[in-house]
RNA sequence: GGGCGCAUAGCUCAGCUGGUUUAGAGCACCUGCCUUACAAGCAGGGGGUCGGCGGUUCGAAUCCGUCUGCGCCCACCA
């Protein structure tokens, strides 16, 4: 066929991933084959591709083909997850923009305006993929929102309530005063910031209300909380304070009464040793005031601003009432000092915003049963992290897990299915009918107008828990006796995860809970821990330092599969990736050199009558055993999930080891036509290559494999099985690297002695040399003749192995400085025998070390001395 | 504060159970080549006291201790 002098990847790639999807090769149906399944971690329905998708997905994207390639029945079934919170602010800043303010709206218009955006943004990302070359079952792909899901979603709700293990309660949750929801303790990132500590003075009373000349000493980093102070505290052994035992002392400003309390929490050491207890507003705070019995006084709104029971600074947000009170203080004589401090403070994931303790009924989820059984999973190995040090987190993590807080203060998700009850009694059911039905039962004259739905939705973690099951079969979470679905049954448990860490426990750890409770097994076997991708300098890539490339830009300008090397290139399982174009470019470069090659066998003729020559024949033996080793080598790397060597090892077989050596070897002279055994050779070669290659770069081997020849519609080379390694003669490969370094040292005597790669030389070779291959090494090298001797004349000595070898020079040799290279080499060979030697003379190391190992440096000994007696020789005929 | 991990060439990283002659790769770099597949290429080349110190061992990049410097996770000492 005609091939194009350059690749045209974007042509390219329209054209394979058009073909691909009209003949369904994504598509994946339960049969007899063993199944190889992988669930996309869903990105945000409202997201756009960024790099940290293209890494995630390519290495799912090459896991898919290659296990479709062996044969596997593959399935690779995608989705987006309807993300919660990110979602919702998202529409409430689009609506903001166009002059509505979201607490104008119904919970129906909201979600209008809502599933309007998901229609026009959803899927998006979805549509990225399929340009990276992603192979998935698109048939199969999901929604964490659609129906069928959201029911699955609320099944569960049910079924854990119905266990007892979902409970209501007033606890103190983490407050997000922009989102306006709790948040779970794992979406709080705290970070060191630097703020004051406040040193004030609290009076002590006469017991009147009235203050006394005495006072003590607080140390807050939030003064404007002091009016929502319920007691001051101290531990009981700091005898500093024993004076102030049943004293009550004067909140500053508002001058309310509050006594003074003895409790071990306090330490003694830091601070001045006095906490202001402010049950509202801090939780060891709350969890003290609940041993004292304290009141609990709420100040700060759900804007995180001062309510009216503050009595000053009524409206003003919390950092501006901050500075306000503690001028108001300074002015009334209480505030001692100000101090810098820094300390770390809780931030909300989502929109950044200093997070609130607040009190407030939400429901949670017990997780001590799960979290143990979870444990067990991933501990006994029925799943297997990838790098293993993840195991430790995850350990830590589920050691030290609290109830899971699963209630969000938002309209975007599966709304909580409890209903109230006019006596304040609670049902919970999957429909609002079963939810009536029950109510009846405990008051028949209730009707549906009694019963209000409780207005919170579920976090978007609690239904991408059931992810692996729900696409699956929705029925089956919440229903642990169902009998699982086809599909289910089929594809459950998947087989590898790849996913970040930072969703360790968001994601990974739910998954497994779900998995437990309601399929009693693994949601995956192994999961693949990526990094995150970074800028070449180590920076995270973020919009605003401008450091992240738009992928869709790279694959416009070089290629999805040039894309797909570059960021495989750097990637090992757990590091980070320092995402440089280079490396892109390298990819497009790999394209271009795959794309030329075949360009070269393509084009030859073909002498039916020719006789393969030794040089062929020599080359054909050599590159089949290198092929089969190397299958081999590939097939250890995926199996350790070292994608990046498995790449590395290709791209040096194919670059160095088949077109600089291979290709060189067998090319017909120009003009020349080439025998057949050594053109199917190579053309069985090229096919097989092109299988290695093609899960790592699907769109160039296609492009070649289907130009090779006449493929059937529907035909791919994403069907075809991966290459089996056969026997590897290795004494043939060490011989052939022999070879191959001698026609290195060759060309490098030409190079330094100005000598043109045409103009053939003559080589003695002192030592043992693979008769068979003396054809090969007389062209590789250019040689006129080769002479198994001493060298008459002038020549420019090397050794390879324990070979020495000569290039006769007459008049090239300049004796004086070919001596001092000999000298120098037999020098470093004298220090290294002396070294091996040293080692030999011990006594404790022949009797101590395995024999193999003294065995190995008896012939290192032998092989020194050998060389420098050649080395000897040389010298002494300059 | 607690835990985990990392430190090998200019950069990014391999180096698996301690022993493969002088510790490897890719990229970058230097030199020479527009050789009829490919200059996005070809051929050749230079470059590392394996973070410091101490220990175990016949033998350490590899095991142990310690120090230094990074990174990550968990953690509400106000």
């Amino acid at each position: 066929m005609e091939q194009k002098s350059k690749y045209n990847p974007s042509e390219v790639e329209q054209k394979w991933y058009a073909y691909w999807l009209k003949n369904k090769c994504f598509h994946s149906e339960p049969d007899n084959r063993e199944p190889y399944t992988i669930v996309i971690p869903p990105p945000n329905v409202t997201g756009i591709l960024h790099m940290g998708h293209v890494l995630n997905n390519t290495l799912n994207d090459v896991l898919i083909r290659k296990a479709r390639m062996e044969g596997k029945n593959a399935c690779w079934v995608p989705g987006t997850d309807h993300a919660s919170i990110a979602t919702e602010n998202k529409v409430v800043a689009k609506l903001a923009a166009q002059g509505i303010r979201k607490e104008d709206l119904t919970r129906e218009e909201f979600l209008k305006h809502a599933w309007a955006w998901k229609e026009e943004h959803g899927g998006i990302i979805l549509e990225q993929l399929r340009k990276l070359g992603a192979s998935c079952d698109w048939d199969r792909t999901r929604f964490t929102m659609e129906p069928e899901l959201s029911k699955a979603v609320i099944a569960t709700f049910c079924h854990f309530y119905r266990k007892g293990w979902i409970y209501r309660g007033v606890r103190m949750v983490n407050w997000d005063p922009v989102a306006l929801t709790a948040i779970s303790d794992d979406e709080v990132i705290h970070r060191d910031t630097r703020s004051h500590f406040y040193h004030l003075k609290y009076y002590i009373s006469d017991g009147k209300g009235n203050p006394t000349d005495q006072y003590l000493v607080i140390a807050t980093t939030r003064p404007e909380t002091i009016m929502a102070d319920a007691a001051i505290c101290v531990n009981p052994a700091d005898e500093r304070y024993h004076c102030l035992r049943g004293k009550k002392v004067l909140i500053p400003l508002i001058n309310r009464e509050i006594p003074v309390i003895e409790d071990d929490y306090v330490e003694m050491d830091f601070g001045t040793g006095c906490l202001k207890v402010t049950p509202a507003h801090d939780a060891h705070d709350y969890e003290i005031g609940l041993r004292h019995n304290l009141p609990v006084l709420d100040i700060i709104d759900d804007r995180g601003r001062l309510n009216a029971d503050a009595q000053i600074l009524v409206g003003e947000d919390r950092f501006d009432a901050r500075k306000k009170i503690a001028k108001m203080l300074e002015d009334a004589g209480n505030l001692l000092k100000v101090e810098e401090y820094t300390s770390p403070v809780g931030y909300s994931e989502r929109t950044d915003a200093v997070i609130e303790p607040k009190l407030s009924a939400q429901w949670f989820l017990k997780m001590d049963d799960l979290a143990a059984r979870a444990l067990e999973a991933v501990e006994s190995g029925r799943i297997h992290f990838i790098p293993d040090k993840y195991r430790n987190v995850y350990r830590h993590w589920m050691e030290n897990v609290r109830d899971w807080c699963i209630s969000r203060q938002l309209w975007w998700g599966q709304r909580i299915p409890a209903w109230y009850l006019p006596d304040g009694g609670v049902v919970v059911a999957e429909t609002a009918e079963e939810a009536l039905a029950q109510a009846q039962q405990q008051n028949p004259s209730l009707k549906a107008e009694d019963l209000h739905q409780d207005e919170d939705v579920l976090d978007t973690w609690f239904s991408s828990w059931l992810w692996p099951i729900s696409v699956f079969d929705p029925e089956q979470p919440g229903h642990p006796e169902h009998k699982a679905g086809a599909d289910l049954s089929y594809y459950y448990p998947t087989s590898d995860l790849v996913t970040g860490p930072d969703i360790i426990f968001f994601w990974v750890a739910r998954m497994i809970m779900a998995g437990d409770e309601f399929m009693h097994d693994v949601p995956f076997r192994n999961v693949y821990f990526t990094g995150i991708v970074r800028d070449k300098l180590g920076r995270k890539m973020s919009k605003t330092l401008g450091n992240s490339p738009n992928p869709l830009d790279l694959i416009e300008k070089y290629g999805a599969d040039a894309v797909r090397i570059g960021m495989l290139l750097c990637s090992s399982a757990g590091n980070d990736i320092l995402y440089d174009e280079a490396q892109v470019e390298q990819g497009r470069n790999f394209c271009g050199k795959i794309w030329n090659a075949w360009r070269l066998v393509s084009g030859w003729n073909v002498d039916e009558k020719a006789e393969q020559g030794e040089v062929s024949r020599a080359a054909v033996k050599w590159f089949d055993n290198l092929l089969s080793r190397s299958i081999g080598t590939v097939a250890d790397h995926y199996a350790k999930f070292r994608i990046s060597d498995a790449l590395m090892t290709i791209y040096k077989l194919f670059w160095d080891d088949f077109c600089s050596w291979y290709l060189e070897l067998v090319k017909p002279g120009y003009g020349a036509a080439i025998d057949r055994a050594t053109f199917d050779a190579t053309v069985d070669f090229f096919s097989k290559l092109l299988k290695l290659i093609h899960p790592v770069m699907p769109f160039i081997t296609e492009e070649l494999w289907q130009g090779m020849e006449e493929r059937r519609d529907g035909e791919s080379i994403m069907f075809e099985r991966t290459p089996v390694a056969g026997p590897v003669d290795e004494p043939y490969l060490s011989a052939f690297d022999d070879l191959r370094a001698l026609v290195v040292n060759v060309r490098g005597v030409r190079a330094q002695k100005g000598l043109s790669p045409k103009e053939e030389l003559a080589l003695n070779i002192e030592g043992a040399f693979r008769e068979e291959l003396l054809p090969v090494l007389m062209r590789a090298a250019n040689l006129s003749s080769v002479e198994f001797a001493a060298p008459e004349g002038p020549a420019v000595s090397f050794i390879v192995g324990t070979v020495k070898a000569s290039v006769k020079l007459e008049g090239l040799v300049d004796a004086g400085e070919e001596r001092k290279k000999l000298e120098a080499d037999l020098e470093h060979q004298r220090r290294f025998l002396a070294g091996v030697r040293a080692k030999l003379s011990n006594e404790k190391f022949v009797s101590g070390a395995p024999a193999a190992v003294v065995e190995g440096e008896r012939k290192k000994e032998a092989d020194a001395l050998a060389r420098i007696a050649a080395l000897e020789a040389s010298l002494s005929k300059l």
